[in-house]
RNA sequence: GGCGGCAUAGCCAAGUGGUAAGGCAGAGGUCUGCAAAACCUUUAUCCCCGGUUCGAAUCCGGGUGCCGCCUCCA
């Protein structure tokens, strides 16, 4: 049998996905056969981010990482939003420059996201990187009579696009009808948006056809992914929150722009509550990642994102980590133990018993992905995929081969898949403690048990565990 | 006021017409010198009422409760 369970023909795989704009679940025809782009809306550069932000960035690495493993050539665009009113007001508080803020939390952004296994974007373009572009597109839109500039600001003529309001899927009447006062009387209709915005006395500026200023928030994510995807992407992705009006904007100037289709697939996830309270700086309940990484393991904290259908709420609280953590913990003590078990496995071919098993779970967890990417599927495969590991484990005599196809099924589907199970590592002990491990067995076999109990216990102080199995100690760190 | 979502065991959570996946926690058992890990067994009729159907957690109507968007927000 020359099967192998980790691959799957992209070709006769459908993956369907849930579009905001259609509101349907739609099998992905990607523009280009073959290639995916993508583009997710990234962090505003201010402060750390939290495990919000983080829901974005960890989910959306997992419809990446499986595209890819289906065999796309996936394009992934990230932006650093480096210039707004947040960080403008957060460099009036603290003297510190917009570049300096903005410089520091993209570090902590790498620092954090690279913790939680999340994979480098293709490119991560930054806002105040790409100001001629947006300088370009605010004057073709003005160009077109789509935008209008008074004292410097510039804006969108959100009326003159007749179709907008269709990715949040309200007319412009139910829009007209629910919008709130809108203070800025410069605008010749509430629902038009600052394209740019100028400048005031002491605020960072580029210069403009209609004086200094800065990009609004919404451009900056049109200009990027055009220049580095083209007009019109694959996935256009982001938190439910951006549906309206952020999403909204960027199809109208996008679309006004370009004249073509912006985005055949949007995908917004759903949002996190604390306590059922949605999650808000100003109701003082935000729980960032830095601070989370002290409490929690990375992989808990992962496997808490991905546990939760990517659109449905999800619910934080202590319990619910702690419950994650044991969860991580029991895949993670079946490939550890896999590993061991393969040591004093037999020369030999996987048992085409195992074969035609683990392809079952691999039937299984294509079907959960291809449906909406259902990661809380998913992942009770793995734990299908645990269940029948352990079960080789105990077996009294296995091949070689078959301990290899089940730690190749976890390292694609839990690895590279889903990021959840860490690669193999070589990890060795100090030669004190392999003294003491050889000498516990010793007495053990003398069947001097007070002395080996001493000395699991003095292992455990200091933080190796020891299990006693039928092909020998086995060892791992608490 | 407009638009939308959700309600499944102690907790988390899949499941959109055929008699409820998976995880955490709990209980009992097996294995083990003991332990750990593991394995086995065990814990729900799906918010309420009515309807459609041979059959509904799943469709329709009503009710109750919770949440989100409409304003910076992942």
């Amino acid at each position: 049998m020359s099967l192998d369970p980790t691959k799957r023909d992209p070709r006769t795989t459908t993956v369907k996905l849930y579009n905001t704009l259609t509101k349907n679940k739609e099998e992905l025809k990607t523009l280009k056969q073959g290639e995916v782009k993508m583009y997710v809306c990234g962090p505003t550069v201010y402060n750390y981010i939290h495990i919000g932000n983080a829901r974005v960035f960890v989910f959306f690495d997992v419809v990446r990482r499986y595209l890819h493993h289906l065999g796309y050539k996936v394009t992934y665009v990230q932006n650093f939003t480096d210039v707004d009113d947040r960080l403008i007001n957060a460099s009036k508080e603290t003297g510190e420059s917009v570049p300096e803020i903005a410089e520091r939390y993209i570090h902590a952004y790498f620092d954090d996201m690279d913790a939680l296994g999340v994979k480098r974007a293709d490119v991560h373009p930054r806002a105040t990187e790409h100001i001629a572009e947006m300088i370009e597109a605010v004057q073709t839109l003005i160009d077109k009579g789509y935008a209008y500039e008074r004292n410097g600001d510039v804006y969108f003529r959100s009326l003159r696009k007749k179709d907008y309001g269709k990715l949040s899927h309200q007319s412009l009447d139910e829009l007209k009808a629910g919008a709130r006062i809108e203070v800025n009387e410069q605008k010749e209709h509430p629902l038009d948006f600052a394209l740019w915005k100028a400048a005031k006395p002491g605020e960072i500026s580029w210069d403009t056809p209609w004086g200094p200023g800065r990009p609004g928030w919404h451009l900056e994510c049109s200009a990027m992914s055009r220049k580095y995807l083209g007009d019109t992407l694959d996935i256009h992705a982001g938190g439910a929150d951006l549906c309206f009006p952020h999403h909204e904007n960027e199809i109208a100037q996008s679309e006004a722009w370009t004249d073509q289709p912006f985005v055949r697939y949007w995908l917004h996830n759903g949002l996190i509550n604390m306590r059922n309270e949605k999650m808000s700086k100003s109701l003082g309940n935000v729980k960032y990642v830095a601070e989370l990484r002290k409490e929690y393991s990375s992989a808990a904290i992962r496997y808490f994102l991905l546990s939760v259908h990517y659109r449905n709420p999800l619910q934080f609280s202590e319990e619910i980590m702690n419950q994650a953590e044991g969860s991580v913990e029991r895949i993670e003590t079946a490939v550890t133990n896999l590993r061991h078990r393969k040591q004093a496995a037999l020369e030999g071919a996987p048992a085409e018993e195992l074969i035609a098993a683990l392809q079952s779970l691999s039937d299984q967890f294509y079907s959960a992905m291809n449906d909406d990417f259902n990661t809380a599927n998913a992942i009770s495969v793995i734990f299908e995929a645990v269940k029948l590991a352990n079960e080789w484990v105990a077996k009294p005599v296995i091949s070689r081969g078959s301990a290899e196809a089940l730690l190749d099924w976890f390292d694609t589907f839990g690895g590279e898949v889903l990021g959840l199970v860490r690669g193999n590592k070589e990890e060795s002990l100090e030669s004190e403690i392999e003294a003491l491990i050889q000498e516990r067995q010793q007495a053990r076999k003398d069947r001097n048990f007070a002395r080996a109990d001493a000395i699991r216990d003095q292992l455990l102080n200091r933080g190796i565990i020891l299990e006693d199995t039928p092909q020998g100690v086995r060892w791992k760190r608490k």
